[in-house]
DNA sequence: TATAACTAGTTGTCTATACCAGTCAGAAAA
DNA sequence: TTTTCTGACTGGTATAGACAACTAGTTATA
């Protein structure tokens, strides 16, 4: 159950412990969980350890706790779905689709005024620009255009044709924080409507995130051209 | 400085100190703050409890750990931006418009089966259908139809036309809560594109918008069109 | 000169313990 | 029977110390 030899913390452990038996369905909302003193002594463990296993879980809010009754699974939150910042790939799955990419071209190129200033970084500094053609159930969905700054990390094409871009990010030792993205409608122009397979003229969704690490600087800067008879785009949002 | 005698938590006073540094600016973003050790001796208390001060910073965003460097004033916040779920007069202010809505038609009407599942109501049950021109700068920018449930609350056209259909909903002591939004480029058909004033098959941003209360009940379902060329759709995100 | 080992500093994890502050049920007192 | 108190539970705060993991600069070594 809990492994002391792990290099997995401890703490760690039965944060995941306790949230698989919320997600499971074991503990059902309003269920009271074991006390710290219980799971202290049944994982062998201080109670100090169990403490920042229950509080990270209070943060993310599957628990809640009351002084003097106990510590309670929390009603399901739209939170969790809520500010969903994902990928691509995340939010295709969620959609029940099979995700998939196709890598159109790798370069590194210099950065321009508007993506120097997007990226902040000196003009003419070196950047990736990724192109890909995203794909669900192999139908051409979005064709997107990104730009990483250079400096930050060293791709190569097969990291992105492998992996995710974003686990290279977490390889490099960065977390992704924030983004702020706009949506407009627009016309599919020439070169996009054949990738995307759509007649010229017809209706796309333009997406343009900007992708911030904890540290505050610039991740990316991804230009999205969604198929607008195919995609919807959806939020929840809290008040 | 640090009270030993109050009834405020020691972590507590200490947490309120260094964010009233960070915030009067005398520590910019990217300071790197003293170590936990070194607070610890000059506030006279043990380790653990600066950790948890500066635990609930990290949290709450304001600071970033690293480990083996030290801890360091994360960039500005953003969260108070995010989450925005605004009403249309609230999100033209803030791009700096004058925003005017021009009211198009006020009826009653029976729910159908998409209107009913929605607004969670039985079939047939009267519901309220507000048309509105959405206006920036006197440019209309948006065509939007309203759903509300009669039994949740009266309104009349004066309403609509003076106050804001929230304001009413506050008076009546309900509270929203969340919301939840799709949005998806399309094609103006005949009658939008008169009212917005654009040619027929100019792009167009649909947004449909099911707004929540706090006991859960459906308070609206808001279908939205917006000009493709005059409306961005902006959103921040934090992971 | 280049490389490896060391060192002092940082945050990260964990322990064992103590006492405080609410909650609630059952025992004792009215 | 009703009220009050007590005790055993809960989470909340705080301590002092230990060692691990990581960073960056210095020193010793090949």
């Amino acid at each position: 159950m809990i492994d002391k030899k792990s290099p997995m913390p401890l703490y760690f452990q039965i944060e995941e412990a306790i949230k698989q038996k919320i997600e499971k369905g074991e503990w059902i909302t309003g269920t009271m969980i074991s006390s710290e003193r219980e799971f202290a002594e049944n994982y062998e463990v201080s109670r100090m350890t169990v403490r920042q296993a229950i509080n990270n879980l209070v943060n993310d809010g599957y628990l809640t706790r009351q002084k003097g009754k106990g510590t309670f699974v929390s009603a399901k939150k739209i939170e969790q779905k809520l500010l969903g910042l994902t990928s691509f790939t995340e939010d295709m799955r969620s959609r029940g689709y099979r995700p998939a990419s196709k890598l159109i071209s790798f370069q590194t190129i210099s950065a321009n005024q508007r993506l120097a200033k997007a990226l902040e970084i000196p003009e003419n500094q070196k950047i990736y620009e990724i192109k890909r053609v995203r794909l669900a159930n192999d139908i051409p969905m979005a064709f997107e255009t990104t730009f990483v700054p250079a400096q930050l990390l060293y791709l190569q094409e097969s990291h992105i044709k492998e992996g995710s871009l974003y686990s290279e990010v977490e390889n490099a030792g960065f977390k992704i924080d924030y983004a702020t993205q706009s949506l407009e409608a627009s016309i599919a122009r020439d070169a996009e409507s054949e990738i995307l397979e759509i007649t010229k003229g017809a209706p796309v969704l333009l997406i343009e995130r900007q992708t911030f690490l904890t540290n505050g600087m610039p991740l990316e800067l991804v230009h999205s051209v969604y198929r607008g008879d195919r995609y919807k785009f959806m939020i929840d949002m809290k008040r």
